[in-house]
DNA sequence: TAATAGTTGACAATATTACTAGGTTAAATC
DNA sequence: GATTTAACCTAGTAATATTGTCAACTATTA
């Protein structure tokens, strides 16, 4: 589980679609006019995003990008999943140069830990980000979502 | 936050350390050979841990690196933060170009997600991650810690 | 005390990834 | 059918991660 800021652009574009949804497609134009992030940089996060699912594509006018399922189905790991494509080459499996144990243990507990982070983004929705930041909360405690 | 091959790095280097604690310095190439980490890299890393006080130094035949203080008093994210020098550029404070509200918003949510793996990775000390290794237990929740 | 080898520390070079720029295709409106 | 708007594609540039090379320091040993 990488965090990075292309998987922060990816979340805040696929939440920026979740929170203007009226059923008409969203464009990157608009995207990237509401969110600071380059045109062209959308369209590879989203060349990803629709090839892993989550997003629906129309094409030419009033065309753009819709999700493909509803907010409270789609989960932040999912999103950061899709346009951070490397998962986990770290792992010893594979690996010709495992030589002794304490290499192997010390990359399973990062993966471990990689895990319970990928738990914890497992468990929150845009819909729920959406909702809690229509509130009037000003800090967000993730731990009520 | 953020969360790189960088930080796994520099977290599996500490571990190791911790859990070759002798009393006697551990040297960098000890380290690359057991975590095959390349030295070049562990030692710029090491130029941060020691600015950030994590660790000391001795140099010469027989040197090498210490922790600064107990393996119970490092927590996770105090490491990653020593190598992950840049904290968060993305918030919209200092920024001329945040129009409107909506930017904001996305922004402070990514920013509240952050902060929240960032308390995560705080409650957890080098020597819990160590203790819960040596114990049999072959997945590892960090929920127990 | 002088030589030697082990070690940190600094700097350049390469590889990988993030990001930008421009062109092509498809659909809708005029 | 021409024009506009948008997704899509292919490269190029910039930034970062990673490795390689060499210098400076220090303990050991002869």
């Amino acid at each position: 589980m990488k965090l990075t800021t292309k998987s922060r652009y990816a979340v805040t574009a696929m939440l920026d679609i979740a929170s203007h949804n009226t059923g008409s497609p969203i464009s990157l134009p608009e995207i990237s006019h509401r969110q600071n992030i380059s045109l062209s940089y959308l369209e590879q996060l989203f060349s990803r995003l629709k090839k892993s699912g989550l997003v629906d594509s129309i094409k030419g006018p009033g065309g753009g990008y819709m999700l493909s399922k509803d907010a409270n189905e789609i989960v932040i790991s999912e999103v950061i999943q899709a346009v951070d494509e490397d998962l986990e080459t770290t792992a010893c499996n594979g690996k010709s140069n495992c030589h002794n144990n304490h290499q192997c243990i010390s990359h399973n507990l990062w993966q471990d830990l990689g895990t319970e982070i990928n738990n914890f983004l497992s468990d929150i929705t845009l819909k729920q980000v959406i909702a809690k930041n229509n509130s009037d909360v000003k800090e967000i405690k993730l731990s009520e979502y």
